[in-house]
DNA sequence: CTGTGACCCCAAAACGTTTTGGACGCCTCA
DNA sequence: TGAGGCGTCCAAAACGTTTTGGGGTCACAG
C-alpha cells in the first residue's frame, strides 16, 4: 500500500543501500543526497516496514509481560502507571510491548513458552514474583533475556528491579512510633509474594527498635477475599481488641476497607487511629482524609525496567543489574499524634507531623 | 539458533516447500510424507518463525489496544478480565496483542499513528469511546482495521460492542422500584464518556415508567475527583438531604466510597439504603455486605471484540459487526424492601429479593 | 604516471517463511 | 500409442529491509 524502500530508491534515482544507509545516518552518505532522501522520504511519508526489519535484524524489537491470571495485588492506576512507564520507554526505542494474560495458574508458564519458544519478543518482564518462582527458573534455563519486578527467596543471579518493602515498612512503622503510638497493627498483602514478606520484616524492624514485641493479634494478611473486604474484616477485628491498635499498617488496595471498617465504628482516621497505605496512588490522594502512604517510583521502575532488558537482549549479563528503589513515605491527613506522644514539635502544616528522621520522605501537596 | 524450515527439510531429504506444506495440512502432500515430517518437526520442536511468515503473509498477526493515560473508569479486575478475554482469543487465533499506553490526552493519537502508520498491527481494539471521538474518524479516515469497546454520538458505521447501559440501569432502577423506593439516587461515571449518558437515560426511563420526576439533587457524576472518593462524598450530600434517597444507583467503582459514607452515617447497605452496583467484579462479591450489580459479560466481550477484529481484517464490512451487550442483575445483600413497598411475596433467599419482571437476570451464590 | 586514500555509491546476499508455477511419473481411457 | 488427469514433489520468486563487500572517481603525494 504505502511507499517502501525500493519505490522510494526508484524515485530518488539511486540504489536502495544508498537510501536505507542515508536514513539509518550512517556516514558513507553524503550530506546532500542525505538531505535528499530525507526530503523524499518525508514527503511520501516512508516507514520503514517493522516486519522486513525485524526478520534481517533477527530480533523481534517487541519484549513481553505475561499478567498474572485473576486476582493481582496491583490496583488501577499502579498498574496502568507501570505500563505507562514502560510503555513510553519502549516507544523511544522503536519497540512493542506483547502482553499476554496467562490464563490460570497452572497455565501460566503455556503463555511464557508461546512467547520463548515462539520466538515471539526479544525478553520479558516478569511481575508478582513469588517465594519461589518455577518462571524464573524456565526462562534461566532456556537463558532467555528477562528482568523481573520483585524478589524472590532463591538467590540466583537474575535481574531485577524491586521495591525497598522491609525499608519501607520500617519508616512507617518508626513514624508512627514517633507520633506516639505504640499498638501497631499490619494488614499485609498474600505471603505467597516476596513483597508482603519483606513488608512484615520492616514492621518487625520497626517493633523491634522500640522493644516492643510481635503481637501474633495485631498481624494479618488478606488472602482469600478482596484486599479491600480484607482490610475492612481485619480492622474491625482489630478494634474489637482489648487493646485496639492506634496505628495501622496496610498494604496495598487494603485502605478503603480500613477506612469503612473505622467509619463505621465512628473513628476517625488521623485522629482515633494513623492510617499508612501503600501506593494506591490516585484513591491516596483524593480518599478522606488524603491517606498517608508509601510511595514506589512505579513508573520509574518501569522505565528502568526495559532500559534493563535491552540491555540484557543486547547481551549484557543479568547479575550486573539487581536494584533496589526506595518507597519514600508521603505524609497527608491520615496519620496524627498517638497516645505516647512526648515532645511537642509539631510543625503543624496541614499535611501533617514530619519527625527529622524521614530523610528519604518528602512533602506532596494535596 | 533453533532449526528452521531449511535445516528440517536437509534432514527430511525434501524440500522446504513441501515440508512447509506438509505442517500447512495442504493436499498435494502424501499422508506418508506428512506424517514423516510432522514427527521429525515435532523431534526437533520446530515452530516457524513468525517474523518470516509475517513478512511473507503480508500481515502483522497482531492486534493493538491503546490503554487511555491516567484515571480511566476500569477497576482493576474489570481490566483483567477484558485483556484476558481478548488475550486467550488471541492466543487460539495465533496472534499477538500489542498494548501501549497513551501517556496524555494530547498526545493520544501519536501512539495510535505509531500502530498504524508504522504497520505494527493489523488493526485495532478502541476502548472508552467519548461522546465524539477523534480516533474513530482518524481511524476511519485511514481505512484501518478497528472495532470498539463502546459507542458514540455520531453514528457512523463502524464495528462496535457496547453494554446495553440504558437497559442495564433501567431494570436496575425498576428493581429499585418494585422493592418499595422512591427516592432513587444515581452516581454516575464521567459524561464525557458514552456509556455513562446512556446510564442517566436508563436511570430516567426507570423514573418515568412510575411517574417520578427527574431531581437535580439525588444525580451526580464522579468527576474530578476519584470514583471512590466521589462515591463518598456524593453519598454524604444526598443523605444530608432533608429527603434523602433509599435506593442508590452507582457506576463503576463508586461503591466502596458510598459504603463507607453509609457506614459512617451508622446506616447499613441493604437495610436503611438500597445500593447497586456496575460491575466491580471482585469488589462485589467479596465487600460487606455483598454487592447488588449489574454485571457485563466483559470477558466474553472481549473474546468478540476479537473474532470481529480478525473479521474485519479478512475484509468483512464493520457496519455488520454492531453488538450490543446485556448486563443482567446480579442479586446480593446489598439491595432490600424500600418504605412503599405493598406486595409481601418475598422469596426470602439470602441472595436477596427477586421481582419476577427481571428475565434477564440471574442468581449468583455468595 | 602510478599508487593511495577519501568519499560516495551500489549489486547482491541474507533473514525464514509461503506461494507460484510447474515437473515428473503413473494410471486410465480413447 | 498418445492424451489427459491425478498424486507428489520441487526450484525459484517473493515479502521489504539491512549488511556485506566491494567499485568508481577524484585529489594528492610519490
Amino acid at each position: 500500500m504505502s511507499t517502501n524502500l525500493k519505490q522510494l530508491a526508484k524515485l530518488l534515482g539511486l540504489s536502495t543501500t544508498t537510501v536505507s544507509r542515508a536514513l539509518a545516518g550512517y556516514p558513507d552518505v553524503s550530506e546532500s543526497t542525505r538531505r535528499r532522501v530525507r526530503a523524499e522520504a518525508k514527503a511520501h511519508g516512508y516507514q520503514p516496514n517493522p516486519v522486513a526489519r525485524r526478520l534481517q535484524k533477527g530480533r523481534t524489537e517487541a519484549i513481553g509481560i505475561i499478567l498474572p491470571p485473576g486476582q493481582n495485588y496491583f490496583n488501577d492506576t499502579f498498574f496502568t502507571e507501570l505500563l505507562g512507564g514502560i510503555s513510553e520507554t519502549l516507544a523511544v526505542k522503536e519497540h512493542d510491548l506483547v502482553l499476554t494474560v496467562a490464563p490460570d495458574v497452572e497455565n501460566e508458564n503455556q503463555a511464557l513458552c508461546r512467547m520463548v519458544e515462539g520466538k515471539r519478543v526479544d525478553g520479558i518482564i516478569l511481575v508478582q514474583s513469588r517465594l519461589e518462582d518455577p518462571r524464573i527458573q524456565y526462562l534461566q534455563q532456556q537463558q532467555f533475556p528477562f528482568v523481573v519486578y520483585g524478589r524472590t527467596e532463591s538467590e540466583q543471579p537474575y535481574a531485577f528491579v524491586d521495591v525497598n518493602g522491609t525499608q519501607a515498612f520500617r519508616e512507617a512503622g518508626e513514624f508512627l512510633l514517633e507520633l506516639g503510638h505504640r499498638r501497631i497493627a499490619l494488614i499485609n498483602g498474600p505471603e505467597v509474594f516476596f513483597f508482603p514478606k519483606c513488608c512484615a520484616e520492616g514492621y518487625h524492624q520497626a517493633l523491634q527498635s522500640a522493644q516492643i514485641d510481635w503481637d501474633d493479634a495485631l498481624v494479618f494478611s488478606t488472602q482469600g477475599t478482596s484486599p479491600d473486604n480484607g482490610g475492612y474484616l481485619h480492622t474491625l477485628e482489630l478494634m474489637r481488641l482489648p487493646d485496639p491498635p492506634t496505628g495501622l499498617l496496610c498494604f496495598t488496595e487494603a485502605a478503603p476497607g480500613v477506612f469503612r471498617a473505622l467509619s463505621q465504628l465512628n473513628l476517625q482516621a488521623g485522629q482515633d487511629v494513623s492510617v499508612i497505605g501503600y501506593d494506591d496512588l490516585e484513591l491516596a490522594r483524593y480518599s478522606t482524609p488524603p491517606l498517608t502512604t508509601l510511595r514506589p517510583p512505579v513508573k520509574e521502575i518501569g522505565r528502568r525496567l526495559v532500559e534493563i532488558l535491552l540491555s540484557l537482549v543486547g547481551g549484557a549479563r543479568p547479575e550486573d543489574f539487581q536494584e533496589i528503589r526506595e518507597a519514600p513515605l508521603t505524609f497527608r491527613q491520615s496519620t496524627g499524634v498517638g497516645p505516647h506522644q512526648r515532645q511537642f514539635n509539631l510543625s503543624g502544616t496541614s499535611e501533617g507531623f514530619q519527625p527529622e528522621s524521614m530523610r528519604n520522605s518528602f512533602l506532596i501537596k494535596g
